[in-house]
DNA sequence: CCGATTAGTAAGTAGATACTAACCCGTAGG
DNA sequence: CCTACGGGTTAGTATCTACTTACTAATCGG
């Protein structure tokens, strides 16, 4: 409490004000966060607050701009698509990408959870910067393997929610849920396993004599005749 | 407003503040929404909440009860796990239940998790009711068809998680997020497609002329691509 | 129809909450 | 040296929030 006697320039201390009042916003939401609290964190006053931000909702939304800034997710995942490697190596580091990030940086996942869920007015830029654009490109590359031959003709847009949703999903159970108390397992581990499971899910058959292949599938009506159509 | 002059039973009004309070806790969160306002909803004065509930926090713990009484969620899937059917059949329904579900009653997501952000004391045992049980079940279920030779050999968990990851997020992103905004989806046709995807991916390959199983199994980079580079 | 019980309200209270007005003081520039 | 500026604080205030106390009025059994 007493150990920053401070004084620090105007943008330190900025900045300052905007780490701590990231993680109170990330781990109790915007309601649950007051501004005392935010203040009694970074040591000062709540008064200073209010000279670095004029309310409590300008230093949301300044919280929130710095993550998407901070992250830029879609240049993230452009990138990770464009390397060179099987499709397996390429989700296997998008994969791991993914489940890394979230471990080491829970207030991410929080906030974007709680922006989704308290409906601020500008959570939809954030929303969509860290989920539409990310997976409209990841739809993207399936529409093209599918293109290619090597991928099952599914809807592109699904497919990539199937994907993102394993990932994420598995990542908010293990940091959100505290899912990770009852199993330790490896980001590689995970990642091998998923992207083995949705994989094997997407790629085309390879030419069979016959088409009738699964007596353990049963049918699903419909569902045969687009997988013959390649 | 003025509309319900009342003097309703005890009963029936409990009732009723447990629904208005329902609707409000899942729409803002525990610390978003103010017990003045449940008391609006519900055409009464905030004295009378406390003559029914001893405080607000009773009050939540009273919606989260009722929700999980209401829904038995771990009675569901293992009636849904014992049908009897294919795989597909029997994963299909389960599918869809979920997202019906879902997309009927947004309070539900909503309040499970509000309930995990803001990580109430009693949050777990909601958790475990709706995510925990109800994919250890989902685990036995893999567990037995790999058993049976049905299934790759495939962490059970994460193979249980990796299905409902599909499938919840991709409920969340729709319900939650207003993904379905931007597409209308038929709930069979998304969870005819996540199904395949997923039964696809875990599905053992039909003996071949050499018996290695593993190939496919254990070494990761690059492994898919022979296979699919047709 | 009376009297007790029970549903419901009016009018608070103590403490929190976002935000403000007025002042303090170390230091760099002239 | 002194003064202007900028980082910082003190001490508020109006409003809100969960919760209470003391009351009123509808209903029901006898």
């Amino acid at each position: 409490m007493a150990t920053a006697p401070a004084r620090l320039t105007a943008a330190d201390r900025r900045e300052q004000i905007l780490m701590q009042a990231t993680n109170l916003f990330a781990r109790q939401g915007y309601k649950g966060t007051t501004t005392k609290e935010i203040a009694l964190r970074a040591g000062i006053t709540e008064a200073l607050i209010f000279r670095h931000f004029a309310s409590k909702e300008e230093l949301y939304w300044a919280v929130i701009e710095a993550k998407i800034d901070a992250n830029s997710p879609k240049e993230r995942m452009r990138a990770r698509l464009r390397v060179k490697g099987s499709d397996a190596a390429i989700l296997g580091g998008l994969a791991e990408d993914i489940l890394e990030r979230r471990a080491k940086d829970q207030d991410l996942s929080r906030l974007l959870l709680y922006s989704a869920l308290e409906n601020h007015r500008l959570s939809q830029r954030f929303f969509r910067a860290f989920v539409s654009s990310y997976y409209g490109l990841l739809a993207e590359y399936i529409a093209r393997r599918t293109r290619e031959g090597v991928f099952r003709p599914v809807d592109p847009t699904l497919a990539a929610r199937a994907f993102l949703g394993m990932i994420i999903y598995h990542s908010w159970v293990q940091e959100l849920f505290g899912g990770k108390r009852y199993q330790r397992l490896s980001v590689q581990q995970v990642s091998r396993t998923l992207v083995d499971v949705w994989l094997k899910g997407m790629l085309a058959e390879p030419a069979r004599r016959n088409g009738n292949r699964l007596s353990t599938h049963g049918r699903f009506p419909g569902q045969e005749l687009k997988r013959g159509r390649f």
